[in-house]
DNA sequence: TTAATTATACTCAATTTGAGCATAATAGAG
DNA sequence: CTCTATTATGCTCAAATTGAGTATAATTAA
């Protein structure tokens, strides 16, 4: 095997802050550095000979820019050059090859809220909880239909990621549903990249900078996988709470309602909560406060939530 | 925030390749290059401007240096440099600093039985097939309790990974054992790393290159993890088998024993595989022979098998 | 005082799981 | 040819879990 190529490469950390907010998940974005209007991501270099491991990297970048408190961080994926849109406008210089490493990470709070962008404005199709969203059979789908044609492999992903025609939503296919839109050239990256001639019609959700939109669909699929069989909720709610509470973020960030007394049979049976003994107070009944019952460290190897997988939710 | 480090760094893309052969899982491991009488898994550096994405580049050099058929892959982890032993002997240059991707990949066959390391040599505390393995208890546990100490903390880790001491052993938890044992100083490779003044007396499974072994142990945890909500298993599988040999690979895969007639309801109720209408012969009554039912692309996004999360293990 | 609102306790059928027994079909031993 | 060991497969059944309710309690706002 020949070595005459470049191997040296920079390494970019990108990272999905997310949050929630009232009843919306949020993620972190930086304002517009290109010429488009599309918000990205925050990134940053990282210093392999400053910081001893990535996620330490990571860390300090998000609290000297940010001031934000992370709790929970997880590495979601690195991706290799190309697909950065290498051959955009706003190039580096020749050889300079950049692999970006995506992370999630999730804070209890979210300041400054013009800079938190909701995640279902980047993504309509994926809020189920006020039923099918009207996108999909109004723009989504007929488009995608047309774009597989009689193409059987086309058919059979279309039915995996968006359950047409006959098959269930699985809420945590947004990746998966995100890639195809990008291949049919359903989204605005897609012509940016350069991968799509004509400039789409339809806004198929806020567009993002690079690939930043994937690194987003990337976290949503991760976090919602995730919500089920860790408890990683506690790392979105303050440290006292209610239960309903806890159901409301859980259903934001799974984009669909969730039958209530079963959610707290849930928590009651796998021991998450315990009762600070204080009482909450709004509109009707009170609600008794509680707290998380493990502390730091470990969340990631607890039980979990188990929430049904998405059955019955095909519309 | 100061520019003056160095951001260039090379890419290694490391895999563990995995097969099964007989009831034994499997992993493809290169000879020892170093002074050390220890295996490796195969590695080779990533040139961007040569392949466009990573998985890309994994895959050539799969195919030259071993000419395997390897059906899945998929990204483990990122790890940055100073994990990878970078004050050892055979260091590189000063400020040449090496990212490793680690990938898991699994091949239906596994030629040249020398090349191929048994996963449980490495491992031996992670294969319960025969019973709670004695090394637990006749080496490690105790070890890792004296090393805990009363520290609170330490404690609930070990609670957590192994179990002790009124807890279930979990078989996704490979990682998480694996680190635990490193930081205790219980693996070679802690000593050789230089975290551990004194070589440890008890040879706790073969050691392996660098992070090599923390590489397998990330993915026998992804394996085992998704064996359970994707039909993976079949990328393990010849083109046609019996219900029987699905069910001795998935076992050799999680390291535990399962209950026949619910495997293959579990089998059955999921629509994974379809009889072929041939028939096996062996010792005994003949099994039919099956396929998987879904061809290539996406067996990502499927079912899957729906084993037990491990309950009632802790012997 | 009443209505609206939210919290929480309790019920119950349907489904899934865990664990077992019973029976069928083959090869090889005697 | 018959018996036994061996493996495959069909079927049962109690326990646990899930899905989807109803009923009732404790507040605030009108």
């Amino acid at each position: 095997m020949d070595k005459n190529h470049t191997a040296s490469v920079l390494i970019d950390l990108s990272a999905a802050i997310v949050s929630v907010r009232g009843d919306q998940p949020v993620c972190l974005t930086v304002p517009d550095v290109s010429g488009y209007q599309t918000p990205g991501l925050p990134f940053g270099p990282f210093y392999p000979d400053q910081h001893r491991t990535m996620e330490i990297g990571l860390r300090q970048w998000v609290i000297e820019q940010t001031s934000l408190d992370i709790g929970y961080v997880e590495q979601l994926y690195t991706f290799g050059d190309r697909g950065r849109r290498s051959e955009g406008a706003d190039n580096k210089k020749e050889n300079e090859h950049i692999v970006s490493v995506g992370y999630l990470a999730l804070s209890k709070q979210c300041p400054q809220p013009d800079q938190w962008s909701e995640w279902y404005k980047h993504f309509p199709w994926e809020d189920w909880r006020e039923g099918r969203p009207n996108i999909l059979n109004q723009q989504i789908i007929p488009y995608l239909e047309a774009w597989a044609g009689s193409d059987e492999l086309r058919r059979l992903r279309l039915q995996q990621a968006f359950g047409v025609p006959d098959k269930a939503w699985n809420d945590e296919f947004v990746l998966d549903r995100y890639e195809l839109m990008y291949e049919a050239g359903l989204v605005w990256e897609a012509y940016a990249d350069g991968r799509q001639k004509e400039k789409i019609s339809a806004q198929n959700g806020i567009a993002m900078q690079l690939d930043h939109r994937r690194i987003l669909a990337t976290a949503m699929s991760r976090l919602r996988a995730k919500l089920k069989y860790r408890p990683v909720v506690f790392e979105l709610m303050p440290s006292a709470f209610t239960l309903t509470h806890v159901q409301k973020t859980t259903e934001a960030i799974l984009g669909a309602l969730l039958h209530k007394q079963n959610f707290r049979r849930q928590l009651a049976k796998n021991e998450l909560v315990e009762p600070t003994g204080k009482m909450s107070k709004a509109r009707g009944r009170p609600a008794e406060l509680f707290k998380f019952k493990h502390d730091e460290s470990q969340s990631t190897n607890l039980p979990g939530l188990r929430i049904p997988l998405g059955k019955s939710r095909n519309f």
